[in-house]
DNA sequence: CTGTTAGCGCCTTCAG
DNA sequence: CTGAAGGCGCTAACAG
């Protein structure tokens, strides 16, 4: 008879349920578990009356506790300030929706101490699967999962020595794609500017796409420019110097953003160093953010299906959750090139004062 | 004697770790539970092995279930792909991860009912409490909330009618120095744009702290604009008539900018009309932007402290869950200005073209 | 078609 | 200090 302290919203129960439309829980459990056909339509009347009625919802807790349907789905993000995260997040949180599932959200910050709790985390809720866009360093926590052969989808960012599924961007074309381009518009001294390379499979990636489109043009020269972006100035930096040593070799100087975060840090730093776009400078930036269009002439871009990526992989994890068993499978999307006036061909050499 | 066909991670239980360390579950729990004091050593010791032996974690959804501390929180945002909403979210997560909480994430898309579904999915796993960024209309399902008394903290919009904390920006000061800012810059004709009022406190809030700063000054005009970024070319269209219409009474025209959402409007809308800033007409927008540095010479802004909103909405969330039972509170931070070049003082009437 | 009976994993009395 | 017993809300055999 005691009253809860809490909230004195009293939790609406099966039982109570069960006891107001004088049936058994199990009739109600089957009610809500869509066994219509083996429910009088007597039954089935009194059982929905009353669990309007009381505005009843089933504890998905209890439900879970039972057969492990928790409806969960853990994601854990590397880095909710990129744009990139909150971009595929915006899709799988739709996909969710649409699926009746409810998505638990952890950002690591890209630090794999709160990616490892995190998972403990997500673990204790029983999430029936997980979205993981890993920091990529240290990933034995990760690889008992693939043991486990607990579902997972990989984000964007591949891990070596383990086989899940993962949904991201054709990296190697979407590279390709973006340096044909820079050569088409008559660029022939490019950089790709990127953050550590080191245990990410997408940077690397597109370094790959980037490296095999300049092969095909031994008369340019291309080079990788590894930046640490939360490292003030160091952008800045590294670009003044690759800009010293090129300006002189009579070509035309351009530069491929790897990502949204090093693009703001290169439009920033050009911005200081007064490097005007096409003018001075070519820049070609994967991930096309709201701002690209505005900035000087607009900045060309390689786009990314974001919420595409967000919501597929969520399907895909539905699948595996589902229990489908097959090998691991990648799902790779393309990029798409946005052309604006950071791209274009500028028609006579145009010197810096 | 059945096996697990879903994943062949067993789950540890508290069962097993009781068995294999040779005590009661009772025991096994009282260590979780940390009252170490009622346990002796020698059993400590035991337990505290096995659980990491077994890699054992218990479930929460079980100890959920029994006392209702689920460690859960829901965040409701009414838009994911608002940067504002986004950076709250940042702060809000690390807060939860510090109190050893875990957020549920759901995305309304300002749709009402998205709300209530997401509403009541929240409530289907026990959450302890809600953060909530309403969309303001039909908040009925919100009211009964606040009549049960349910823990809930609002995010930056207030809800008629209910008495639930609220955190956020103090919007009325900060658009009182936004307002104050252009006036002293020397701008005569100010219009703010907005998003629709109706039903959104915050808008409202930073409207009137727009009018008050202008009746200070009858020598200059204001007005209020609302606009429907999500209807192609609205903004601009609005801003054109607006600027047709004071171009010619010898004043200098500015905008003040409601929302990160339609300081991006209103960039591109200007843009396309050919009107640069500040030399064309005034700009000053609400909430700090990566890219506010980079357009033009730069956009000047109301810079939120959005990771502070989110923290503390977190932390003053835990103390309503923790039992504490007094009047309404209301957080209201204050914004910050960032000068740029976008509100520089133009030294005569430079003409537009 | 319907209800009874057992738990899911944990915490919480209540006895030793 | 320690453990056995009961129940949180729900589902899943197993009988009728």
């Amino acid at each position: 008879m005691r009253q809860s302290i809490k909230t004195g919203t009293e939790r609406v129960t099966i039982a109570q349920v069960a006891r107001e439309a004088g049936v058994s829980k199990t009739s109600v459990s089957r009610f809500l578990g869509g066994e219509f056909d083996a429910l009088s339509v007597r039954l089935r009347d009194q059982i929905g009356t009353t669990i309007a009625r009381l505005g009843y919802q089933p504890s998905q807790m209890a439900r879970g506790l039972k057969g492990g349907r928790t409806r969960l789905i853990g994601m854990l993000v590397a880095d909710i300030l990129n744009p990139y995260s909150v971009a595929v997040l915006h899709g799988a949180e739709a996909a969710c929706q649409k699926y009746g599932y409810t998505l638990m959200l952890c950002n690591t910050g890209n630090d794999e101490q709160r990616e490892k709790q995190s998972l403990a985390a997500l673990h204790s809720y029983s999430v029936e699967g997980l979205l993981f866009n890993t920091q990529g360093r240290n990933v034995t926590p990760l690889k008992e999962l693939g043991q486990a052969a607990f579902p997972v989808v990989l984000l964007d960012r591949r891990v070596e020595g383990c086989d899940f599924d993962l949904v991201g961007l054709d990296n190697v074309s979407a590279a390709q794609l973006a340096t044909s381009h820079l050569l088409e518009q008559g660029y022939t001294d490019i950089a790709l500017v990127v953050q550590p390379l080191y245990g990410v499979s997408s940077r690397q990636g597109r370094q790959a796409g980037f490296l095999q489109a300049m092969n095909r043009r031994p008369d340019c020269h291309g080079e990788t420019l590894e930046v640490h972006i939360d490292q003030p100035g160091h952008t800045a930096t590294v670009l003044h110097e690759f800009f010293l040593r090129r300006r002189n070799g009579g070509g035309r100087i351009a530069i491929l953003a790897g990502n949204g975060m090093v693009s703001l840090q290169i439009a920033l730093a050009l911005q200081s160093m007064k490097l005007r776009f096409p003018e001075d400078i070519g820049l070609l930036c994967f991930d096309e953010l709201a701002w690209s269009p505005l900035v000087g002439a607009g900045i060309s871009t390689i786009e990314q299906p974001t919420y595409e990526i967000g919501f597929t992989a969520i399907e895909r994890l539905l699948v595996r959750i589902n229990g489908e068993r097959s090998g691991r499978k990648e799902i790779l999307l393309d990029g798409r090139l946005v052309r604006r006036g950071s791209t274009a061909p500028v028609a006579t050499g145009h010197a810096a004062p």
